[in-house]
Formats: structure tokens, C-alpha cells, sequence
DNA sequence: CTTGACATTGACGTTACGTCATAGCTTATC
DNA sequence: GATAAGCTATGACGTAACGTCAATGTCAAG
């Protein structure tokens, strides 16, 4: 069989780009034509569409277009250290919008909070007596990073707090919807990734804390009488589930640490 | 009194931007200068100081500059949606990199899984390739602070590094021998005030910054192996305390901006 | 009056293309 | 064979927020 050829066009919409970055790649020795007609025109062949969807798959990594070309034309490219630098750089800058949530969020607040100062104290769940045994009893079992939730949590607006409770009740409630699957079906497991998202809405949980909020779910007489109204023995429930989650997020964690490690 | 005026290199060192910075704001109608001479010299004022610190904390929290500008010229801007809505984008933005992020740990599990141990990896030293290497990773991962960090350190004379050095070395002494009093105990946090103070000796740290070198500290070996030579556990503990440092740091300086915003 | 430190205005470079503008080539149709 | 539709090509400018020269003017000090 002869091998097959595509123009510019035909390869752009195969690929899911525009010819516009076809003559981009080629311009800049990325991606060059297998061929070239006396009248310009690109020809492209089989290997060029394995060489651009390997680009294609560093592009949607994250790396730069020069860092691609450097892995794919070096042969002996050390790209397993190039990814767990890359993966430094994804992270360093995740942690940093991370903090640049929280600092949006605390403007928020300064600027919301001017308004609804008075009502914002009235909130019932959370009044100042129980709210420094809240913060005693927190900062004994996860230390600060739990304080700082709490301090997070406070300065939330009403609405915003009864915003985040309320997409944290419908996961709850698709949870006890699901209870008969088991603590440790896909589906529960599911849910509790959405829970772990909806966390992160306030504060990064570490793995502790959050086993520590399983516990506390199953224990704390107010956590029990919520849950409990939403089904009986979903506290329990939760508890193991959260603990088989936590669990399988570790086991994952420490897997990437090894991988790591063999370099 | 009359009012103190500024020249655009005293107003961009006050500020912590360049000259260029300045004259590119002035452009795009973002702080013009209080007044300009006849030779075309721009002078600002005390209020040019206010409002480049608002244009600076907006530009912190990731607003392009003509939103900045709509935000600080439009009296009645709404500026709590506006900073909702930004919350929301950074939000998307934070899990789109969860996401590559995952990606890549994939990725490397499956080439370390394919190659494993056969490969020529475990004979290689530590060649100066691989040291070049690692310095070029380090400058990318702090980008180009650490970079103008360099050049500056490099722009001091032999004696002058020694002695800087040196009283680093204090510095460090100093905390190993006041541990038992806790990370987060004022003597701690005054030593690394004057470690701070003194890492301005050679470059201005970000807030990133610093917590990367407390994270650096402790993880990387050698400076582990300097830092426990010191005192066994002091790398860790650096960690903790310069952690402790810049959230105070940090708290500081959100309470300072939103205090410029209130007027 | 010269030097050095400051100031000014262009203008190009950066990243990965998008978006014209202008013009040539190919193919189908009249 | 003429024409129009559709594809191709090569510039060249625009993007965001400045960095980095280059060429040149200004000011204070020695």
C-alpha cells in the first residue's frame, strides 16, 4: 500500500488544530511537511501525524513548544526527569492560586462583611462559646492547619456559608441516597471525591484531617444529629467510607512517591 | 505641608516595580503622573503612591490591568461580583492543572514502569551535565527572582559573600539553639524577621519565595545535610518556622491592602 | 566642561498562535 | 476557455505586560 498523504487542512481538522498552527510547527521546526510541491504546498504522511499527536500530548501537558521539540528530537531526552520537574512547576503554581483563592475570598469578606457585621454573629451553628470549643478541640486533633479552617470558615458571610452547606448537602444526600451499594463502592467513592472538592472550597485537608472529619462526623453530637436527620446511620456510615477513601488516596499517593523514588 | 512628589525611579523602588513599569501604566491610562515637566519628566504624588499600592494588589490577585482599571475608575463598580467571578475562573484554572498534574504522575508511573531498573540511569554520577541541570531546574521553578538572585550575588565581592554568609550562619545557630522554644515562639520568629532582612542583602523575596526555601531547606539533600550538621531536626523545624513567618507575613499584608481599599 | 546618573521616546522580543490582507493554484461548472 | 469556489501560500499585525536595548536629552556635582 502507498502511504497515504494529507494536505495542511486535511491534517489540521484530523488533528483537532488549525492549519494556521500546521505552518506555526513547521516554521519553527517542529512539525515539518513530508513533503513540499514545487507550488509551496505541505504534504504530510503517516509519521506526521504520530509525530503531531505526540506533540499534541506534551502540548496539553504544559510544556513549552521548545521543551517539545527537545524532547522529541533528543533520543536519550531524560524525560522521566523533565516530567517530575515540570510536575514541580504545575504544582508550585497550583499552590499559589491556591493561595490567591483565599486571599479573594478574605476581600470578599472585608468587603461583604461591612454590611452584615451584625448578622453575621447571629449565625446559630457557629456562635462564639462554641466556637472557641470547636477551636480547642480542633486544634488538639489536627493541630493549626484545622484552625485555620476554622478562622476561614468564620469569615465567610452567612450566605456564602449556607451556599457551601448546601452543595455539601445535596453530597451527602446523593451519599445516603447510596448507602445500600456499601461504604466502599465506586459510587460512594465518587462521592466522597466530590466531598473532597468541596473542601478545598476552604482550606486543603490533609490526609489526617480529613479522617479526622470522619471521625468527628461519627462522634460530634451536632455533626451526629445533622447527619442522622438526613438518614439514619449515614454517621457511621460516612465515618468508614471516608476512612476507605483516605485510605485509597494514600495508597495512590505513596505508589507515586516509589515511582519517584526508582529513579 | 506641601505635598511630597516623586521621580519614576523613587516612586518605582517605593512600590518594588521598574521605571518601565510606570511609563507602561502611564500609557495604558492606568496612573498617569501628578504632573510633567516641560522636558517631559514625570512626577507623582502621595496619591499616585495609593493608588499604584491598589493597581498592585489587584494585579496580585490575577486581574489583567483593564479590568484593574475599570475596577479603580468606575465609582460604582461592583466590585464583589466581579471578584466572585474571578474566584470562580481561578478556581477552574486550579483544577485544570489538578488535572495535568495527575496526568503526568501517570505518565511517569508508565515510562518508570516500562523501564524500570535496566536502563543505564543507576551508573550515571553526577556528571556536571546533570549539575548544570539541576541549577537551570532551579531557576525555572522560581523563575526570574531567583535568577536576578543570582546575578546579584554574583555582582558581590568575595569578602562581601563571606561575610553575608557568615552571618546567615549566625542566624541559623541562633535558631537551633532556641528550638526547644517552638517554631512559633516570638524569639523564632524575630531570628527569621532578621534572616529575611538578611536574604534582602542579595535579592527581594516573594512571599512564594520564601516558603520555597523553607520547603527547600528541609527537602533538598544538601541542604538538609548543612542544616542538620547544625543541629539534628533543625531542617524540618525551619520549615515549620518560616511557614509560621510568612502566613504572619502574609495576614499582615492582606490587612494592609484592604485597609488602602476602604478609602 | 566633563562625567555619571538620571530621564525621555521609540522599537523589537517574548508565547503560540488568531486574524486579516494579498495573491497564486486547482477543480468543477458553465 | 472563462469563471467562481475553495484551498493554498507568504507576510504582517495583534495579543499581555512589560524587559531590554538604543539613541538621545537633562541635571547635579566636581
Amino acid at each position: 500500500m502507498d502511504a497515504k498523504t494529507y494536505t495542511v487542512k486535511q491534517l489540521a481538522q484530523l488533528a483537532g488544530v488549525t492549519p494556521r498552527t500546521l505552518r506555526h510547527y513547521d516554521r519553527i521546526g517542529l512539525l515539518k511537511p513530508a513533503s513540499v510541491d514545487e507550488n509551496s504546498y505541505r504534504h504530510y504522511d503517516e509519521h506526521s501525524v504520530l509525530r503531531l499527536q505526540q506533540i499534541l500530548f506534551f502540548r496539553e501537558l504544559g510544556f513549552e513548544l521548545d521543551r517539545v521539540k527537545a524532547i522529541l528530537d533528543q533520543p536519550n531526552f531524560d524525560l522521566v526527569s523533565a516530567l517530575q520537574t515540570h510536575r514541580h512547576r504545575l504544582q508550585a503554581k497550583q499552590l499559589h492560586m491556591q493561595r490567591l483563592i483565599r486571599t479573594v475570598d478574605a476581600t470578599i469578606m472585608h468587603l461583604v462583611g461591612e454590611v452584615t457585621m451584625s448578622e453575621k454573629k447571629m449565625f446559630e451553628g457557629f456562635d462564639e462559646e462554641k466556637q472557641q470549643e470547636y477551636e480547642k478541640q480542633a486544634i488538639e486533633n489536627w493541630g493549626d492547619g484545622a484552625k485555620d479552617s476554622i478562622k476561614l470558615w468564620n469569615s465567610y458571610s452567612r450566605e456564602q456559608q449556607e451556599r457551601i452547606l448546601a452543595e455539601g448537602g445535596k453530597i451527602y444526600q446523593t451519599i445516603a441516597d447510596q448507602m445500600k451499594l456499601g461504604p466502599h463502592s465506586p459510587e460512594i467513592q465518587a462521592s466522597l471525591a466530590q466531598w473532597h472538592e468541596h473542601l478545598r472550597n476552604f482550606y486543603e485537608p490533609t490526609f489526617d484531617i480529613l479522617r479526622g472529619l470522619g471521625d468527628t462526623y461519627n462522634e460530634h453530637v451536632d455533626f451526629r444529629a445533622t447527619f442522622t436527620a438526613i438518614r439514619p446511620g449515614l454517621p457511621a456510615f460516612l465515618q468508614q467510607a471516608i476512612n476507605h477513601y483516605v485510605d485509597m488516596l494514600e495508597t495512590e499517593w505513596l505508589e507515586r512517591e516509589l515511582g519517584i523514588l526508582k529513579e
